[in-house]
DNA sequence: TTACCTGTTTTGGTCTGACCAAACCAGCGC
DNA sequence: GCGCTGGTTTGGTCAGACCAAAACAGGTAA
């Protein structure tokens, strides 16, 4: 994407724009520690003197990185530093994505990659799972079971239960995405009304997935899983197909 | 205008500075259509005349626009409206993942991600594939095939073979992802060297992987795939470890 | 005519200095 | 010790200016 017009710039190249000097050499600080999480940003006119720029650059810069989500920067208050991290990534991304939902089919594009990721996950954990990975996703799957009458704790429950499975193959990566598919989807989800005999279907549903990881049994594991999200999908859909008209 | 009284205080910190609004106005002309795909922003000048705001304001709007994405914004030229599409969103994670990347255990869970994915994908291409996706995989294949004692050549088909796999289930998403995986992996590939009996053996893998699919069996072409990758990482492994020393 | 060069105008990038209001802080009275 | 109060900091915004690169227009050479 990058034209090979440039060269590699690792050093502030004065051809480019001040503020984006500015910026990086903040994104170095924060990088290596010079500035660590929470340490707010010095005041804007500091700066100005510290780097001999204008305070139009300084404000470009400290900009740019809260936009990158390297600062979290309210209103009126300092910038404060953040660490990055793959959530602040998601974040980051939120707006673009936030756009793209509002067409249905970009919710169902989003949660058919949901569903082959968690298809993937269930696959793994059948094929080698830690006992006391086992052993969580039976307490999970326990808890969601006593929770079926109190859909708000079942909710809770079930979100858990999903999770446990992002958290298995210890990739940091997995639980930030699985966040990041919570936050996406979850205002699709709030709009659904829950009844007891959903729940119901839904704990079945994870018992049956339990059941294909615990027995090594990957297929099962995953055709019980693809089942389960297929149906709450068709749940999802008619919810939100009717309230697509109100607006 | 200035009014805190707006109706999105959805959260505690909500302050209206004037480039926010001025930033929601192009987002949402931007979205209506009003500035359509490809136009450039009116000169700042203009803005600033039009919306009674002063430049500083205009152009925090615009850097605003620009990080998330919206438009197109290179030094000294006028910024283009950009349909934001998945590759946008990808981008505006590119600063925060290539800080992830730099150390090299986030290289891998990277890398993990997308073998986890590619697996996925292979096995329901293995599943329900449609003839004309594998006569395309076969071309792919073929074109690799003929490329092995051009290193240069057979990076790109080795990329392209790949990327039918993201094709396949039509998902848009996912060759936005593939898309995303070569811009963050590449740095650490390109630095691998490409030799005619690598090539051979990767070629073979694809082979491998391609009649898994084709004889319609998931696990033989996930097992191709798992093997081809985590081949492929050995090697690029062993090359930025010595790499790595010099820093 | 077409292609290239050149001077002018436009426009983005940066700077300066200023003002306002909100946040911050220190001192005061209770 | 605690809350109030007024001065000080500091972020948000503005206006006007200058420079250099880009865009443009006009003229010249092929």
């Amino acid at each position: 994407m990058n034209e090979p017009s440039s060269q590699n710039a690792s050093q502030p190249r004065d051809g480019a724009r001040a503020a984006d000097n500015l910026f990086r050499a903040f994104e170095g600080m924060i990088r290596e520690g010079v500035l660590k999480e929470g340490d707010p940003l010095p005041p804007e006119r500091e700066i100005v003197q510290t780097y001999g720029v204008s305070r139009t650059v300084v404000r470009e810069a400290v900009l740019k990185l809260s936009n990158k989500g390297l600062v979290d920067a309210r209103p009126r208050f300092r910038p404060v530093v953040r660490k990055p991290d793959f959530d602040a990534a998601m974040d980051t991304v939120e707006n673009v994505v936030g756009r793209l939902l509002q067409d249905p089919g970009g919710v169902w594009n989003l949660f058919e990659t949901r569903i082959m990721i968690e298809a993937m996950l269930v696959r793994q954990a059948a094929t080698n799972c830690a006992p006391e990975d086992l052993e969580r996703l039976r307490l999970a799957l326990e808890a969601n079971g006593g929770a079926v009458e109190d859909s708000e704790a079942f909710y809770a429950t079930d979100k858990t239960f999903h999770s446990i499975l992002y958290d298995i193959p210890r990739n940091p990566l997995l639980p930030a995405i699985q966040r990041a598919y919570s936050n996406w989807l979850e205002p699709q989800w709030s709009r659904m009304p829950r009844l007891p005999e959903r729940n119901r279907r839904n704990h079945a549903a994870h018992t049956e997935i339990y059941d294909g990881i615990r027995s090594g049994d990957p297929d099962r594991a995953e055709k019980a899983l693809r089942r389960h999200l297929a149906q709450a999908w068709e749940q999802v859909e008619g919810t939100f197909e009717i309230s697509e008209v109100t607006q």
